[in-house]
DNA sequence: TATAGTTGTCTAGATCAATAGACATTTTGG
DNA sequence: CCAAAATGTCTATTGATCTAGACAACTATA
């Protein structure tokens, strides 16, 4: 007899967006591997211990994402499992990281602006406050879905064509080379997991409740001078971050 | 005029949920530092375009936590706003890494066993399926508060007394130690969020829909051979991981 | 070609979430 | 002491969520 499943009521989570969250997650953890598809509804009503119309609202949701596809009479296959890895080491860099992983990775640059240093920005980069900065706000998917959306400020004296060379060359590395930094190293990385925003929501194509995970690192040239600041913010069920120490 | 912050409906997430989740992060992001105080109940509900009573719920379920608390006449005064900083390095050591952050660390063993290795297991210790492991399963928690749950495997003929050691020292380190192993390094650390599961609601006292974030490593001896496997998981909003590469 | 097993659709009722308004109670400050 | 501002409590109503049951439509297979 299969362990009864708890989901729990008046919680201000609709039991079919918590009964999404466990299938999706025994989806990315291969528990239905063997056959490809997500137990029948009448099963998992059981299983959870709620109406089959409640087990319907959540793989509803997840077809919605994309994440199954039912077929009358058969039953609810699956169509995604996957979730991409990505390192984090001293020589952090986007593309290489996500590498064999994903066929297709499109960065697509939202906006760029100078802007003053905020206080928080400023002691990362060990600039003064206020002094100007270029930020620049970045969306990256694999494969037509979205994995990241990035905030990053460099100071605008040491490299003052960031946006236009980041644009023309697609990559921070290369944006890097054209002002002559040759080389950087990721000095700190502080990582927090929250529920995304709206904002987070929609450039990301989540469904409300998902979670983002927001990284918040800093890069800086070999002699230890900071060169990039960024909160970058990953959707959680899309990815997992491997640290290399 | 503030911008009001959008909440969504009929996303299975109820509105009160929402709002308690973006106080609660305005509250960890300080934005309410300069009073002490989260802004009155009418401010809120403008703010979020929602009735007072929405506002309320989701009050209530902070104070419930612990976070705030409310008093009639004067307004709903914030108990806390710490997020534990937790570093994860080459040399990780739980109790020394939280070290002046909370006064009082305290770790509960729930359980041990002798375990044979499953797949996963076996191959991230290097050791052949099946073979001997022992099993914790630990509560660490910082000033009474649960911090993370964790479930750790060593190999059996290697670390025998392991159990007994850790429950005597209360320290991993320490049982090392007694076994005769002075020195150990993380070589992989695979970190991934999402939805804490009823098990890890009722360890670490989550309310449901909380996020954790699962951290498995794997250590090592000098000579690079894995002496640990562990699957650590954090209570998200109490945390952050700080990565040093 | 039946039949069992599965998803799709509909109706009706019960429970939870959210709105709306009114007023009580407590604290703070003029 | 009074008024303003804040939280606490109550009632009533509406819409979303969940349960229950029945049956249709489709697929695979014996």
């Amino acid at each position: 007899m299969a362990l009864k499943k708890i989901v729990e009521r008046q919680t201000g989570v609709a039991l079919w967006r918590q009964i999404a969250d466990r299938i999706r997650l025994s989806i990315s953890n291969g528990d239905y591997d063997a056959t490809g598809m997500v137990p029948p509804e009448t099963a998992l009503a059981q299983e959870f211990g709620v109406n089959r119309h409640t087990v319907r609202s959540a793989l509803a949701a997840l077809a919605e994402e994309g994440l199954v596809r039912a077929v009358q009479g058969r039953g609810t296959m699956i169509e995604r499992k996957d979730r991409v890895s990505y390192p984090i080491s001293r020589r952090t860099r986007f593309s290489q990281g996500l590498g064999r992983q994903v066929k297709d990775i499109a960065t697509r640059l939202l906006s760029h602006a100078e802007v003053p240093a905020s206080g928080e920005v400023a002691s990362a980069l060990a600039v003064s406050p206020g002094s100007l900065l270029i930020e620049l706000r970045t969306v990256s998917s694999g494969d037509g879905r979205p994995l990241s959306t990035s905030v990053s400020y460099y100071p605008a004296d040491c490299f003052p064509r960031m946006a236009e060379e980041y644009s023309r060359l697609g990559s921070v590395t290369k944006a890097f080379a054209a002002h002559g930094l040759d080389d950087y190293v990721r000095v700190s990385t502080e990582l927090v997991a929250r529920h995304a925003d709206a904002d987070e929501l929609s450039l990301l194509r989540l469904s409300p409740g998902a979670i983002v995970m927001e990284a918040q690192s800093v890069n800086a040239d070999l002699d230890g001078r900071p060169v990039e600041f960024s909160r970058t913010r990953f959707a959680a069920d899309r990815m997992k971050l491997r640290i290399e120490t």
